[in-house]
DNA sequence: AATTTATGTCAGCCTTGTTGACTTATTTTC
DNA sequence: GAAAATAAGTCAACAAGGCTGACATAAATT
C-alpha cells in the first residue's frame, strides 16, 4: 500500500459540470427532516414512533382498509406492521372489524381518539406547508403538486389518486 | 368498559372541512419515499445504508469540513457517526487530514473512490428529478425550489445556503 | 498548571425494519 | 366434501441506525 493508492484526498467541493441537480437533491433531505420533525415530538410524548404515525394516518384517511391493503400501502412486512399495530389497538386508537363479505379479513378503523391524533399529528405539518406555499399563486402550487407526483414512482401513483381529494376545505372561500 | 367507551369505528375518511393539506402531506410521503429508493438499492450492493450515503454526500460537497461540522449538519451524535464514518475510512471512500490550525480537527475529504460513488449514488436522483420537472418551465423549477426551502426550519436555512452553487452545469447552453 | 475542546471509543438500549417458520380461520377450487 | 389457497396472527432471530452515559487522549486555551 502506498504506491499510486487512490488514497490523495480531493479538495474540489462536488458540484460544478456534472449535470446533476445537487440543490434540488439537499433541499429534499432538508425539507423532509424538518418536515417529519414536527409530529415526531408530539409522538414522543405518547411513546410512539413514525412507524404508528404512518398506520394512524392511512386508517384515518382510507378507514375500513384491511391488513393487506395497509401492507401495501406502506410496503413493509406484516411482523413489522403487527409490533406497532398491536400497541395502536392495545392504546384505543384504531379499532378491527371482521370483513363482510370475507370473515377472514380485517377492516381497520379509527376510534375517535384515533381521528384525533391523527389530526393533532397532521396540524404542524399542514400549517408548514401553508407557510411555505404562502405568497405564491395558485400557479406554484399546482408546480409543486405536480412535481411531487411525478416523483413518484409511476406504479404507484394509483395508490396517491386513491385518497380522498379533500372536496370542501379550509381556504375555499 | 364498554359503556359510552369511545371505541366505535369512525368510517368516514379524515379530510374534508378539516382545512388541513393532506394532499401535499401524502405527496412527500411518497416523493420521498420513492426518491430514497434509488440509492438505497445500489448501496445494498456495496454493504452500506442511507446513513453512510449521507456521509459521503456531505464530506464530497463540503470537502475539508471537520467531524464536529458534519454532525451540525446531519443532526446526529457522534456515536452515530462514528461507526459509518470508520466504515468509509476503511472501505478507502473518506480520508482524514489533522487540521492545519488545530491539529485537534480531523478534516474529512472524499478519495476517488468515495466521489466516484457520490456521483453513482446521486445520479438516478437527478434523473428523477429531471424528470419531474420536465415539461415546466423555469417558474415552475424555481417554484419547487421555493417551496422546499421554505420548508426547512428558519434556523437552518443557512446550512442550506453554505452548499456550492452549481455555476456552471449541465443545462446552461 | 488547570481547564476546555475535538475527537475517539466502549457498552448497552430502543425503534423499526428484515427473514423464516408455523398456526388458525375461512374461502375457493376441484 | 375434501383439498388447496388465502388473510391474518405469532414466535424467534437478526440488522441498521438512532440514542445515552462514561471515559480516554491530545491539543489548545486560560
Amino acid at each position: 500500500m502506498a504506491k499510486g493508492d487512490g488514497l490523495k484526498p480531493i479538495r474540489d467541493p462536488l458540484g460544478s459540470g456534472t449535470g446533476i441537480d445537487f440543490a434540488v437533491i439537499e433541499l429534499l433531505f432538508f425539507a423532509y427532516r424538518d418536515f417529519t420533525s414536527d409530529p415526531d415530538k408530539i409522538l414522543a410524548g405518547y411513546g410512539f414512533g413514525r412507524a404508528h404515525h404512518r398506520v394512524v394516518h392511512f386508517v384515518n384517511r382510507m378507514p375500513g382498509l384491511t391488513v393487506a391493503e395497509l401492507l401495501d400501502v406502506l410496503k413493509i412486512t406484516k411482523q413489522s406492521l403487527a409490533r406497532v399495530l398491536k400497541q395502536l389497538i392495545d392504546t384505543g386508537h384504531i379499532v378491527q372489524v371482521q370483513g363482510p363479505r370475507d370473515r377472514r379479513q380485517r377492516e381497520l378503523y379509527p376510534t375517535e381518539k384515533g381521528r384525533a391524533l391523527a389530526l393533532e399529528l397532521a396540524a404542524p405539518q399542514s400549517r408548514r406547508i401553508g407557510r411555505a406555499l404562502a405568497g405564491g399563486g395558485a400557479a406554484d402550487r399546482t408546480a409543486v403538486e405536480h412535481f411531487l407526483k411525478a416523483m413518484v414512482n409511476p406504479e404507484l401513483r394509483a395508490q396517491v389518486d386513491k385518497l380522498p381529494h379533500d372536496g370542501g376545505g379550509g381556504e375555499g372561500l
